[in-house]
DNA sequence: AAAGCCTACAACCGCCAAGGG
DNA sequence: GCCCTTGGCGGTTGTAGGCTT
């Protein structure tokens, strides 16, 4: 058959990220920024595949990611968008910059999911249009009643993404600094990540803690075993050389000062976050837009991310698209 | 206190599409 | 046009930690 994945490969590590490899990944896309991941293992002497590493940083390390605590608004975004769109998750999350595509899917399965079923049980997630019920092609509907049950969907999808969005227009998402300006509102989330560097440090904090032998003017780039090695993680990769070969050639601690550095931190912190957030959610949100060539999503886009004057044009337009005119989207 | 159950989420896996040779 | 590699996406799984009994 054909090329066996990645992760079946001899010597590619499995399981949980270590903070060491943490570090190493965010060290690699500081030095090369994100992007040919195939080059990474090779280049950090990491043992994990880069598929591997490149769900690492999307999901976990990329800065400007936000963790935890979905608000109301986010909520409601969540379950219009997926109305809307279906199981995109990724389309979706190009709508909440701040949230990786897994995190809302993560978030759809664990809480959104089984709280519409709730309600649509008790009767009251009538106004929600739930999951793709009315997407599926069922063969004992006729074609034309199928139409007619996609057109009907189409409409109420409308007028509940319109619901959503319109209920607090204060909170739309803007792209580049007020995703940033957003971190400084006071919350009362859980977790509030501002950076994959703030992230990595405590992970680091909570691992010094745990393992009072290691100290961090030592430590390198190595597969030695840690708290984080649970059953034996880690270890399968360690035989080659019983200490990994550390490619970047980069000591630990200059990793570390480099990127938590106390003098530096703060700045050095926010410009990477900053620079890279901004390009990458752009580019993100430039690829998805290119990818969504449809005229609803793309009329979503500009509605979302126009200035607040604009919304309300844009709101009506939304309202105003038809099936009809844009029958060709299917 | 301990066992069993539940929840949340990080990570894995398979599939697909795009791009280059 | 075909094959291979790479990146991306969505579904699913494994497991740590919290909760209940």
């Amino acid at each position: 058959m054909g090329r066996p994945p990645c992760f079946d490969r001899v010597g590619v590590k499995k399981g949980p990220w270590t903070p060491e490899e943490d570090i190493m990944l965010v060290y690699y896309v500081q030095e090369h920024g994100p992007g040919n991941w195939k080059a990474v293992p090779t280049t950090t002497g990491l043992c994990r595949c880069s598929k591997s590493c490149r769900l690492r940083w999307t999901n976990y390390l990329r800065p400007g990611i936000k963790r935890g605590g979905f608000t109301d608004h986010e909520e409601k975004m969540i379950i219009q968008l997926q109305a809307l769109l279906g199981n995109k998750w990724a389309a979706i999350a190009s709508y909440l910059p701040e949230r990786t595509d897994n995190d809302i899917k993560n978030y759809w399965n664990t809480h959104l999911n089984k709280k519409l079923i709730k309600q649509q049980q008790s009767g009251l997630g009538e106004h929600y249009l739930v999951k793709n019920e009315g997407f599926s092609t069922s063969h004992s509907v006729s074609r034309g009643q199928w139409e007619k049950k996609l057109q009907t969907d189409i409409h109420t999808a409308k007028q509940a993404l319109h619901e959503a969005l319109s209920f607090d227009n204060q909170n739309i998402i803007l792209p580049e600094d007020d995703v940033f300006s957003s971190y400084n509102k006071p919350s009362n989330q859980t977790s509030s990540y501002a950076s994959s560097s703030e992230n990595i440090a405590k992970l680091l904090r909570n691992w010094t803690k745990k393992d009072p032998n290691k100290h961090d003017d030592q430590l390198k780039f190595t597969n030695s075993s840690s708290p984080y090695d649970k059953n034996g993680m880690g270890h399968e990769n360690s035989t080659s050389s019983g200490e990994s070969t550390n490619k970047v050639g980069v000591d630990l601690s200059e990793a570390f000062d480099s990127l938590f550095g106390l003098e530096s931190f703060e700045s050095a912190n926010s410009d990477f976050s900053h620079s890279s957030n901004s390009i990458e959610a752009r580019q993100y949100h430039d690829h998805e837009s290119k990818k969504d060539q449809v005229p609803v999503i793309s009329m979503l886009e500009n509605w979302l991310f126009s200035e607040a004057g604009n919304n309300i044009k844009m709101r009506e337009d939304l309202c105003d698209f038809t099936f009809d005119q844009d029958s060709h989207m299917f």
